[in-house]
Order: C-alpha cells, then sequence, then structure tokens
DNA sequence: ATGATATCGATATAAAAATATCGATATATA
DNA sequence: TATATATCGATATTTTTATATCGATATCAT
C-alpha cells in the first residue's frame, strides 16, 4: 500500500463502489480482476480506477490485475471497515427510525449502540433493539462511553443545537441529515448528507435532458 | 438570470444550502443580504457565492447586495421547484418508508403517487397515504400516467431488474439509494445516494482528525 | 526459449473547479 | 455635491481532478 495521500473525495465515492462491486460479484467469478475490467463494469475511465486502486493496494500485477479478495480487504481496510466504530444517533422520527433499522451500516464500520430524542413519548422506546434515551443525557453518555460519532437526523431548526451537546460530549465526527450548515470547532469533521441537494440535481437534469432529448 | 450554463454539480448543493438558509432567517432579518454574507455564514468563499449567484439571479447591487424575497424566487426557479414532479418509489422497506413518511420532498418539487413492492405482505397497505402496489403493475403504471421520475430503495441485487423496468415504464430520472453502478440508456438521469460512501467519507476523515490533533 | 499481449504504474496533458485580484457602480456620509 | 466604501461582476491565477500517453513487466502461447 503507497503511502501517498492525494485524498479526493470522489476517491471515496468510487471506492465504496468497487468494494459493492467487488463483494457481490457471482460465486462462479474469476479470482482476479483488472483495473480495465472494473471500470468497465463501472462505466469509469480505467485510469482513474488503476488510480485509485494504486491508493489502497498494491497487489497489482500486469496481464493479472488484482486478486478480489485481496482486493477488497486493502479497500476495507483502506475505508476503516475492519474496525468497527460506535456511534449515536439524535432524532428518533422517520429518517432517524429507517436508519436504525436499516441494520446494515455495521458492514459499513458503524454501530449504533443508543438513539436519542426530545420527545417523551418516544423516550424508553426501543427501536430494533435500540434503546431510545432523553436527549439531555446525550453529551453525558458519550462522554462516558467515548463515542465519536454523532449522527443528527433531527429538524433542521434544532440541529446546531443538537450539534453543539454532542461536540460537548466529546463527539469528533458528524453525519447530519439536517439542511443546515453546522458550526464546529477545527477538530470536528460534519459530513453532510443532503438529500434534498440531491433531489435538486436530479431534477434539473431532467429538465435537461427532456430539453435535449423529448419526452419521446 | 444569466443564460450560461456552467453546470457544476457541487454548486446545486450549495444553491441548495443558500435556499435553505435564506429561508429560515429569523422574521427580524434585514430584507436584503450580501454574498459576501451568506459566504461568511455558510463557511464558503465570497466568489464562489457570488459567481453561483450570478448564473440564478441578476438582482444583486453594489453596496446592498440581494433581496432576500427575490433571491429565494430566483433560486426555487432555477432549481425547479416551482412545478411539482411526480414520482413512484420502488421498495417500500425501511429506507422507502422513511422516504416516503418524510412528506416534506414535495417542498422540493417532488410528489411521490405511488409505492410498489413485491412482498404480498406489503402489497394493498398504505404509508401515510400512499398504496403499496405490485411491483408487476410499475412499468404499465409509469406509462399510463406519464411518470418521469423513480426511486429505488430495494436491496441491491434487485436494483439493476427494477430499474430495467422503470425506464421500460418511460421514467426517464432515478433516483437510485441502492449501492449498485446502474445501467440505463443515455438519456436517463441516475443520481446516486450512496450513504455507504458517504459514511466511508466521515470514517476516514475522523481517523485523519484523530491521527491529527489526538483524542483529546 | 522467445515473442506477443494484457495490464500496470508513472508521467504528461487537458479540463474543471476553486480562489484571488481588480475595476465599476450604487449608496451612504460629510 | 464630492468622497469614501461596500459590493458586485469580470478576468486571471492557482489548484485540483480527470484523461491520455507510454514504457515496463509478468504471463501466455508458440
Amino acid at each position: 500500500m503507497s503511502e501517498k495521500k492525494p485524498i479526493s473525495l470522489n476517491m471515496y465515492n468510487r471506492l465504496s463502489t468497487y468494494l459493492n462491486f467487488l463483494k457481490n460479484l457471482p460465486p462462479h467469478a474469476p479470482c482476479n480482476i483488472s483495473a480495465t475490467t472494473l471500470a468497465q463494469e463501472l462505466l469509469l475511465n480505467d485510469v482513474v480506477v488503476r488510480k485509485d486502486l494504486a491508493c489502497v493496494s498494491d497487489g497489482g500485477k500486469p496481464k493479472i490485475g488484482y486478486i478480489v479478495a485481496d482486493l477488497v480487504k486493502d479497500i476495507e481496510h483502506f475505508l476503516g471497515r475492519d474496525n468497527l466504530s460506535d456511534a449515536v444517533l439524535v432524532g428518533a422520527g422517520n429518517l432517524g427510525k429507517a436508519l436504525i433499522s436499516y441494520g446494515n451500516f455495521e458492514n459499513y464500520g458503524l454501530k449504533i449502540i443508543a438513539a436519542f430524542d426530545s420527545d417523551p413519548s418516544l423516550v424508553g422506546r426501543e427501536i430494533a433493539k435500540t434503546k431510545i434515551l432523553d436527549v439531555a443525557k446525550a453529551a453525558n453518555l458519550c462522554n462516558r462511553m467515548n463515542i465519536k460519532i454523532g449522527i443528527i437526523t433531527v429538524p433542521g431548526v434544532f440541529a446546531q443545537e443538537v450539534c453543539d451537546m454532542l461536540v460537548e460530549g466529546g463527539v469528533r465526527a458528524i453525519w447530519n441529515f439536517a439542511p443546515v450548515t453546522l458550526k464546529v470547532p477545527g477538530r470536528v469533521i460534519v459530513q453532510n448528507e443532503d438529500m434534498a441537494a440531491s433531489l435538486a440535481i436530479l431534477l434539473k437534469q431532467l429538465d435537461d435532458s427532456i430539453a435535449a432529448y423529448g419526452l419521446d
């Protein structure tokens, strides 16, 4: 594995795509795969793929490509999926519930160990075996349990306040589903999951596409 | 409004952010705002903001900036939020359910008019007044009702097959929540909402941050 | 063995995005 | 009315990202 650090955000997206593809290869598929093939399958430029793979693995060989199993391990290691991180989630509404019950995040290196909400009618209940606790206890619990990751799924108006609580509790990375720009100290990471923006792109591109191709 | 088309994908993200911010300004806020101020509030470079705004509005005046109400309208118009688009959703599992019951997408220009699933125990039921229908009927219904947008929230293995059905039904834009690269004809838009990738970025950055700042 | 070929990895070029700089202009103030 | 200033919009520069090109190498076929 090379020690360089070109850090491209899109690269993580692509690596994640490679990983999904590799893990879902049919059982009888050959045990090796070339960057070129991968690129064709995923509709990407082959040089991009080769460059990405060079960052996470050095198992590539001419005429052979990469051994799938090794490559999977290398990508997973690079993405930090081989050590589970504990996280808490704040906001047990529809989206929060969905994320908790999704359950599949453990495959991606994340374990949601507790949820918080301010609604007394939710506090005390459970979603998919995850307890919903009073949001007032969030900071304290994060501190005690050394939680470094917080997921925010509250309405926008409360997001900053929740964020502050988490930061106070020692959280160092925030996955923010609220459509708000969070203000955090420099050492804290914020990853925004802005579905509204994503939707905007979709709608705009649809417009353009219909203008170009017509409605058929 | 300028007629140029620099089309930057990040720009849509930012425009969406501006819009959220502007719409949530306190009631007693001044009725005008400068690109510079906006940039400071949203932790962005001021030139980027000015460039983005120039694409959607020409209401900017020196010493004044933009009239908030007009700017909101201009951005909404640019993002296509002033005409609702109908959409269908396939996959009424946890995530699908959450998206349907979220309900707020109508504010963003999207209306989910029907959901589909293959699970007979779900078909016929309702989620937030949205009927769940047999997935076999999807293509037909899209055709008849002239639906152009499909949302895919099925497990990865079924995503391509669902996608093909939607395309057959005349769908022209797909919002894909499955971690799979979909193959579609050129005229069809795909917008991937890859939460796993987003999560990967978060975890990686957290690693880096802890390496840089320590655990405190 | 020997040569042909697929594939990698590195370097070089091109394209795109972000950022900086600077003159123009509308408003406020003296 | 004249001057100072905030802010815009355009142009220029830098940085980043994507793409193309090319030599090196390991395997396969002859």
